[in-house]
DNA sequence: CAATGTTTGTTAAAAAATTCACATACCAAT
DNA sequence: ATTGGTATGTGAATTTTTTAACAAACATTG
């Protein structure tokens, strides 16, 4: 209820897993579950749990726990899932293929209503029952649709000239695919970035690690 | 150098994106810089950078700054970009192809050696010049090859299923795209996640979050 | 309906991450 | 060489995040 201020990005960061398992919990039927419990099944502390839901003013009763379904919508709420924000995705190669045909984007607070290529052998391509169109109509859509949100499944080398377009289309909101940083680009566009790069990466380190680690121990 | 005993997982977080940006750097001609330009070009502070650095034993000079290509080095050589760690990929879905197809990984430590789906269809079809195979193989083909890593690209319902038998041929570092916590499962394994729907969720806060804030100050 | 046990909300403590500040070391120019 | 300017490395201060602890509130049981 009360909601404070401002909510830290680690707290935000942790909803969606919340979100998740209590949608797990759902669908087992079970309605009510103490922090001390979820915290066991998603590997973190009850205090933390505890401490997380108290942001948004806890949703718990003493001596009780939580209600399964409760705490969901109120996650759910929280993270603005009623949402239907208009949303464009540009570049339907395999990856944003994937993106548009697959992504539960009414599940998540958003609205696909457009699909953009280039490439003239995918133009007129239906997906999810969508026609994509070539990007030289991405003005004349915007100006129409005004969507919210784009989509970039692009290649870095196009994020450029691309973002450039979408952003004096009024699209200021961007879930950015591309081994780019468009945040350095505008500093008042809200992004968020999917760099599996970066995260192959961060696996490389965690192996190495994990393999120095273990030499070390059959040393000893 | 001196290579600190444990590295904070925020600072491992930060280093392919470092990398990124030094690689620009480097293709840019440009051989020097300092923390100061650096952390203006990332948006971040110097002070995180240089401590970032010197997590590692400090590659700077004082007076004069860093150097573009040795910084570079280091850090591949930190996040173990060298390394040759044998991959399979199981799921070839749209993702399952995207990754599979363009995702360079030799330049990040990994050797992508076979690829598996449970489609017939699909099967025998050639990506990035290797066969996929049944997934009937994997036992097989894990004990000729042993390789290290696992890439699933699988829908939830059979991740369950398919970690175990991967598991099971002793693969316990896992790249996983797909809607679940495979570390929940396993407690010795080592997992990097990419859930893509977590960070649309996040994607969506921001953006409520960020609509009720511009409501606010056009109050004021 | 009272007594007991459970679990939250919340405050306080601890730990971790970030930022600050400055002495030290190095380059460059005269 | 000597001097001045610059930018690192580093220890300390600050801020943020996480964990611990416990009183208040509710459920349950007899």
């Amino acid at each position: 209820m009360a909601r404070k201020e401002n909510i830290s990005s680690s707290v935000i960061k942790r909803l969606p897993r919340y979100y998740r398992f209590l949608g797990e919990l759902k669908a087992q039927g079970i309605d009510r579950i103490s922090s001390k419990e979820l915290a066991q099944k998603m590997r973190t502390t009850a205090s933390q749990v505890r401490q997380d839901f108290n942001c948004f003013g806890g949703f718990g009763q003493q001596g009780f726990g939580y209600n399964v379904e409760q705490l969901y919508n109120e996650i759910k709420q929280i993270l603005g899932l009623n949402n239907k924000y208009k949303a464009v995705l540009v570049g339907v190669g395999n990856l944003g293929r994937a993106v548009a045909a697959h992504m539960s984007f009414e599940e998540r607070g958003f609205d696909l209503i457009g699909i953009f290529d280039k490439n003239p052998s995918i133009i007129g391509e239906e997906i999810r029952g969508i026609k994509v169109q070539s990007t030289d109509n991405i003005e004349e859509f915007c100006g129409e649709h005004s969507p919210k949100v784009a989509i970039l499944c692009i290649p870095k080398a196009a994020v450029g000239e691309v973002s450039k377009r979408l952003y004096s289309c009024g699209i200021k909101c961007y879930w950015n695919f591309s081994h780019y940083d468009l945040s350095v680009a505008y500093d008042d566009v809200v992004v968020q970035n999917v760099h599996m790069s970066d995260s192959l990466m961060i696996l490389c380190y965690k192996i190495s690690d994990n393999d120095l680690s273990n030499h070390s121990t059959e040393t000893q």
